[in-house]
DNA sequence: TTTAGCACTCGACGCAAACGAGTGCTAACG
DNA sequence: CGTTAGCACTCGTTTGCGTCGAGTGCTAAA
């Protein structure tokens, strides 16, 4: 356990170090209006902390630099929240009092302002399948094989991509196939479209429709795509503005990871529900081991349904961040419910 | 004019500079197998290069750096297209026979083999309006007065946006205007489209469709986002991989860059026909004012309608990139041929 | 328990000397 | 007369060294 001063004492050298990104000393610290204590006392305080791991020193006569259990800590439990300052809450207002029409121009905006008020990178999980309900699917033949499948969602979007018909497949049964789906399905969420075909629905097609099979194979191939299409960044570029990552090597392996989606989209889908903060290696993956991750979900009707993010250095700021998200998170759901209802 | 061994040597400095991105001087020149000359030859005529504003010296005792100009009168009259070697042919060969069901996603591969095989970055237009032709447009409606529409092109493209139908307009008048719109206006280039709805078919929708000029706006809302998600980008990350731009702040305007589409847009449509060099300024962006862009143009059917482009330091290697471009433009046009006829 | 004092550490900075790649000029050579 | 060897000169880069100063750890006194 730590004793109040050390808390202090930690929380000032994190939020030091956050501003300066240079090893804080214990001078500077002790020279802070609301640390009544004279350099040497903070210098132990500083030798125990860092027996203990919250702090690490670059070299023997350089300030302190939070560990990783030091941010981690410091998250935990000296944490305080900046409110919004007018500025981006007026930012905010005016966004949000805009009408937007879809969903990814709302992820993509959302992810511009995040990484224009953070000066981090943002990154942006468009609204999941959940309670995304289908209106209709369509197929608009291209020629003789070859058509263009088009699955409508009641929130507007359109999932479309291009098939070849097999070989002899008349169009009438094509039709009988689409008008059922429509009928039958119309209403139904996405994603238990897959279960509802094979079960409910497959006996009726089975009745009506030769070869069904593959054309429920074509719909599934649709729907695959959909996931990698919703991760939206911003501000990718701001990470060269940050000291530590000044030294065009390291900062490369961090731009090289925002075009990999495979792996973005696994670091997004691992985030459990509310804020989460992962600190340096916490994240689990190798090119972002000194950066932090803080992801808030949002819900819809009270599902959590994305996630939004600013990924920055470990030296981030936590607070001002946390209370970005989370008032971005809470104010979401009102403008998706314009489509759900 | 250039004498002769003026033109070697220039040839010879440009190749060496390409390859080590060093000031070259003269005895490296001489040492080389193809040059029969002492240094103090080759530092007379590197002096008489220079004077003549081909050659640049970063300081007195540095060696010879290529000028703008004398890049422009390499590529112009020096240059030597190296064969493609074995392994890209390969790479390329392979890609060809692959299929690929949309444009979209070829641009996107042709990007991504673009930069990989040249360590630049690579930047693809797709293919544009032009010779695309409509197929099929549709509204899908969501609730009362919003709907999804769409729009279909013979090569499988689909354009979508999401839409607010004016108010009090019966859903009758809208399915009035989409049986005109499909039936008089199916196979018409959409590049046309505008002008046709206005001049042949206005006539007929007036007499059948009450406020259809809040039709056609919307329709020209969708048509209207096409261009710029033609655009894709790879290997924007090669650029920190270049000497000359080690340097943090260099680079963040080139990335910058990166990200605003317009630009990009502006940049690529200058291109003409055929391959096209532009050397340092010569482009006409800040941003870029060390850079050397390399187009070309593709066709369908005897028409250029999109570009392909190679983005890298003005100290380029423009043989092997122009002989690259070249192959993979004149590869194109058949695998558009498939969507096409 | 806190703090003043002090010796010690170590990177950063500045400066000068040495280095070396490269030039320009001159004079000699075939 | 074109070519080349020789040489002094330039100038950025590297290296070594002393100084500076921010910061520490320890000790002893308050």
């Amino acid at each position: 356990m730590l004793t109040e001063r050390q808390k202090m004492i930690l929380s000032a050298i994190v939020n030091d170090y956050i501003q300066s990104a240079e090893p804080v000393g214990s001078r500077s610290i002790s020279k802070r209006g609301d640390v009544g204590y004279s350099p040497a006392t903070i210098r132990n305080e500083m030798s125990d902390l860092e027996e203990m791991g919250y702090l690490e020193q670059p070299h023997t006569s350089a300030g302190r630099v939070p560990s990783h259990k030091g941010y981690r800590y410091f998250v935990d439990h000296l944490i305080q929240l900046e409110d919004l300052d007018s500025k981006e809450l007026e930012m905010l207002k005016l966004f949000f009092r805009e009408k937007i029409d879809e969903t990814e121009e709302i992820m993509k905006q959302i992810a511009t302002i995040l990484s224009q008020l953070t000066r981090y990178t943002s990154i942006t999980l468009g609204p999941e399948l959940f309670n995304t309900t289908l209106k209709h699917l369509q197929f608009v033949p291209l020629n003789e094989d070859t058509a263009v499948a088009i699955i409508v969602t009641n929130t507007g979007h359109v999932e479309n991509k291009t098939v070849t018909f097999p070989e002899n497949l008349p169009m009438s049964e094509v039709e009988k196939f689409v008008n059922i789906f429509n009928t039958k399905l119309a209403g139904v969420p996405l994603y238990s479209l897959r279960s509802k075909l094979y079960n409910e629905i497959s006996s009726e097609l089975k009745r009506h429709v030769n070869r069904y099979e593959e054309l429920i194979s074509i719909v599934e191939k649709v729907l695959e795509q959909r996931r990698k299409e919703r991760l939206y960044l911003s501000g990718t570029t701001n990470m060269l503005t940050q000291p530590e990552f000044r030294d065009v090597d390291k900062v490369k392996t961090i731009l090289d990871l925002f075009d990999e989606t495979d792996t973005l989209m696994k670091l997004f889908s691992e985030t459990k529900e509310g804020i989460q903060v992962k600190i340096g290696e916490e994240n689990g993956v190798d090119a972002i081991h000194n950066c932090s991750l803080i992801t808030a979900t949002y819900t819809v009707e009270g599902q959590p349904v994305g996630t939004i993010g600013i990924l920055g250095p470990t030296r981030m700021e936590y607070g001002k961040v946390i209370r970005l998200l989370d008032h971005i998170s809470q104010d979401l759901p009102a403008i998706f419910a314009r489509w759900y209802k």
